[in-house]
RNA sequence: GCCUCUGUAGCUCAGUUGGUAGAGCAGGGGACUGAAAAUCCCCGUGUCAGUGGUUCGAUUCCGCUCGGAGGCA
């Protein structure tokens, strides 16, 4: 069968993917999905550095806006929405341009992760952060030992978060949790990430966190909190509003939430990378080497190329 | 001018009763299959300010020099 085409744009966190995609999108005449685990929430916008209307030039987005502020999303969301709109714009006789930075929501994507049946529980998570609290991590990592081994051996015991995933797993479907992936990837897609000098890129990230202050992130998260929105939802947990939350409560000064966003950002950037670096189908590319238009009509060519068209 | 304190990893500092040193943060690397902008793991040699002395041996003790902080006048 023949595969869908697909156009993937990603890079870590201020490289440059949004300005990128969207003249691709005005040259190919086509729509953007957005791959980010962000920008999917109403009203996080400045912080998640969502394009507004202006920027997207007319661009069609996808999988931005989608959800209310509480509520929650998950890579197994993501693809179940994705691998739709794909085929869509694909029967238009369009290529899609994916443009995000969450790696295992891209990676999932391209390579075909296969899920459990299982979906998260609430209730039997907290049941086991309350076992945690009185027993130790140490016991349930322990129960999971019990029930797969092979997982215990792998999710160390201070990666709660797994280690209650695995259970839960196991709990309410009595899966595995599998780890299985075909090696062929699943589209017919062209990968292209932006490369910058580690010390390029910080400067940029710095350089947008002021940017993000200035245009009004404080008012942003107050507004949010006013709203209504509680502060330990999901989508508050993002850098820049987690921070956030300690000035709007007098408990940082601006400037040290100012430092620690930055900070949280440029640690998440190398987290992208290393997801990035397991990836060897992406074509990267140096922007700070181009002029003008240059890098889009390289990327254009090489994408020319490779879709022969 | 005198007195006291101080100068150790990029930063903040600990320490060595004399056998050339270690934390946090920063920084680097990694993991990741339904919270992923989340969660977690691993990585610390630096003229111990300079110089002279005492000593088998000094970053550690003593003298001087040069920085820094405070106090007295």
């Amino acid at each position: 069968m023949k595969k869908e085409k697909l156009i993937v744009i990603l890079g870590p966190t201020a490289s440059g993917k949004t300005g990128l995609s969207i003249e691709l999108a005005k040259k190919l005449n086509t729509e953007i999905i957005s791959g980010d685990s962000q920008l999917v929430y109403q009203g996080f916008d400045i912080g998640s550095a969502k394009p507004d209307m202006a920027e997207r030039a007319g661009v069609v987005h996808h999988m931005i806006d989608i959800l209310s502020p509480e509520a929650s999303f998950n890579v197994s969301d993501f693809i179940e929405k994705v691998k739709p709109l794909i085929s869509q714009l694909n029967a238009q006789g369009k290529i899609p341009i994916l443009a995000g930075g969450t790696g295992l929501y891209i990676k999932s994507l391209v390579e075909g992760y296969q899920f459990n049946e299982t979906a998260g529980d609430e209730e039997y998570r907290q049941s086991l952060e309350k076992l945690a609290e009185e027993k130790g991590k140490e016991y349930v990592h322990e129960m999971l030992r019990q029930i797969n081994p092979v997982a215990a051996e792998k999710i160390h015991v201070n990666n709660f978060r797994r280690v209650i995933r695995a259970l839960e797993v196991y709990h309410l479907g009595g899966e595995q949790i599998s780890a299985e992936k075909e090696n062929e990837l699943v589209y017919d897609v062209y990968v292209a990430g932006l490369w910058w000098q580690r010390s390029q890129l910080y400067d940029r990230i710095n350089r947008r966190v002021d940017l993000m202050l200035q245009n009004g992130l404080v008012a942003e998260v107050t507004r949010l909190l006013e709203s209504g929105v509680a502060p330990d939802c999901q989508a508050m947990r993002g850098i820049g509003y987690k921070e956030m939350l300690d000035f709007v409560r007098g408990q940082a000064t601006l400037e040290q939430v100012g430092d620690e966003i930055k900070k949280a950002t440029r640690h998440f950037a190398k987290r992208q990378i290393t997801w990035y670096r397991k990836m060897p189908y992406i074509h990267w590319y140096h922007p700070d080497l181009y002029k003008d238009s240059g890098l889009v009509d390289n990327v254009m060519w090489n994408m020319g190329r490779y879709f022969k068209i």
